[in-house]
DNA sequence: TGTACATCAGTGAACGCGCGTTCACTGATGTAC
DNA sequence: TGTACATCAGTGAACGCGCGTTCACTGATGTAC
C-alpha cells in the first residue's frame, strides 16, 4: 500500500518522489513479466533483477508478493472501469448506442492488454488470497456501467423489476463478452471462423435486440 | 504414452495389468491435485508422494511433466466430447432439442468437474507446450457436435453458406456457454443474480430463437 | 521343469534452479535544534 | 548555517522449500532354451 500522494500541500520531498517513481517502475515490470510468461511468471526476485536491484529491496515497498498482486488487481480493475466509463460517455446517442460502445471497448481493451485481462478475469491465482477489504468493490465498478445503461433502456418497467432485469441483462451481456473474448484470446476465433470482427458486431446486435 | 491395451489376444501379463493400474492411479492423483490447488499445484513429486512412491519412479511411466499433462488434456477432451455426444443422442426430439440438451450437459459437466474444465478451457498453462501432433484434433470433437446440430437446423440454405453459418453459430454458442460457465465458476453468477439456472435456460432459449 | 538371461519397477542420493522471506548492516536523505 | 540524530533505500548472505530431472543400483517379473 505504498502511498504515492504528496503529503498535504508541501512539495513532495526528493525521497517521496523517488519512492513513487520506484513503485511505478515495480508495477510496470510486474505487468511486463505477466505479459510474457503469464501470471505464474510473476516473481519479486525477477522484478528486482529486471530493475537492477536485489530481491529484498522490494520489501521496502511491499510487504510481500501478495500485497503487490493485490495492488495490481486494484489498479487493473480501476483502469478497466475507467475505460468502460469513458466509452459510455464518449459519443452521442442513447443507452443502446452507449452499450455498443462499451462492449466494443471491453473487447478492445482485452485484446490490447490480454495479460491484464487474464489477471482480472482469468483463472484465479494459485495461492493468492485477497485481503480482508477485498478487491470486490473495485471490480464492480466496471459492471455498474452496463447495469446503468440497461436500466436506462428499460423504462416502462416497475422499479423493482426494472432494477433486477437491468442487472440480469448486464450479467448475461458480460458473460457473452467474456466468452467471446476468452475464446478469441485463446486463438479459437481466428482458427474457427473467418471474420471475428463481424461475428462480434452481430453478437452485440443480438444482445441489444432483446436476444 | 503408456499403453493400457493388452497385447493382441494374449491375456495381459501381471506386469501389464499392474502397469495399467498404476497409470490410472497416477492420472487420478494428478486430477485430484489439480482439483485442490489449481493447475499450478500439479507436480510429479507430489503425485508420487501421494501414491507412496518416490518422484523418479514416475519416469517409468511418463517422460516428464509435460507428457503427463498432454495425456490429461487428451483424456479430458475425449471424455468431454463423449459427454457431448451422449447428450446429443440421449433423448428424442429434433436438432433444437438436442442442442438444448448438449448445452445443459456442457454446463453440468463444467460445474461438476471445474478443475478439468479449467484445465481444458481455462488460462493456458505456463511453460507447457503441446506436442507436435497437438491436442487440437481431440479438442475439436466436442465442437463438432454442435456444428452438426446447427447444420441440421439450417436446412434450406445453400450448402456452402449452410456449412459456414453452422460453424459460426456453433462458435458463438460455445462462446456464450463458456462465458456463462466461466463467470459461474468464479462465483459471479451466485453473487450477482438470484437464479443462475433460470438465467441459463433463458440464454439457451435466446440462442435457439435466432438470437 | 529348471536354469540363464533380459526386462522392468522402484529406490535413494544427488544436481541445479528459483522462489519468498529474514536479518544485520551500510550509506544516503531528511529533520530538529 | 551547522551539527546530532532519525529515517529510509538498498545490499549481501543466508534459510528452507519444492520442483524437475539424472543416475547407478537392487530386487522382482518375465522369457528363451
Amino acid at each position: 500500500m505504498a502511498s504515492t500522494e504528496p503529503v498535504e500541500d508541501r512539495p513532495a520531498s526528493r525521497r517521496a518522489r523517488y519512492r513513487a517513481a520506484t513503485v511505478a517502475e515495480i508495477k510496470a515490470h510486474a505487468l511486463h513479466q505477466i505479459a510474457r510468461g503469464g501470471i505464474g511468471a510473476l516473481s519479486l526476485n525477477g522484478i528486482a533483477r529486471a530493475m537492477g536491484m536485489t530481491g529484498p529491496a522490494l520489501y521496502r515497498y511491499y510487504a510481500g508478493r501478495d500485497e503487490l498482486l493485490t495492488e495490481l488487481l486494484v489498479d487493473g480493475y480501476a483502469t478497466f472501469a475507467t475505460r468502460m466509463e469513458n466509452a459510455r460517455d464518449a459519443g452521442p446517442g442513447g443507452p443502446a448506442e452507449r452499450l455498443r460502445a462499451v462492449a466494443s471497448a471491453y473487447r478492445q481493451w482485452a485484446l490490447t492488454e490480454p495479460h491484464v485481462y487474464e489477471l482480472l478475469f482469468g483463472t484465479p491465482l494459485p495461492g493468492y488470497h485477497a485481503p480482508e477489504g477485498g478487491t470486490r468493490a473495485e471490480a464492480q465498478r466496471g459492471l455498474a456501467v452496463t447495469i446503468g445503461l440497461w436500466w436506462e433502456l428499460l423504462d416502462g418497467l416497475p422499479p423493482i423489476e426494472r432494477e433486477q432485469r437491468a442487472r440480469e441483462l448486464a450479467v448475461v451481456g458480460w458473460a457473452r463478452l467474456h466468452g467471446f473474448v476468452a475464446l478469441e484470446l485463446r486463438g479459437e476465433m481466428a482458427t474457427l471462423v473467418g471474420d471475428p470482427d463481424r461475428l462480434f458486431t452481430e453478437e452485440i446486435d443480438r444482445l441489444l435486440t432483446g436476444a
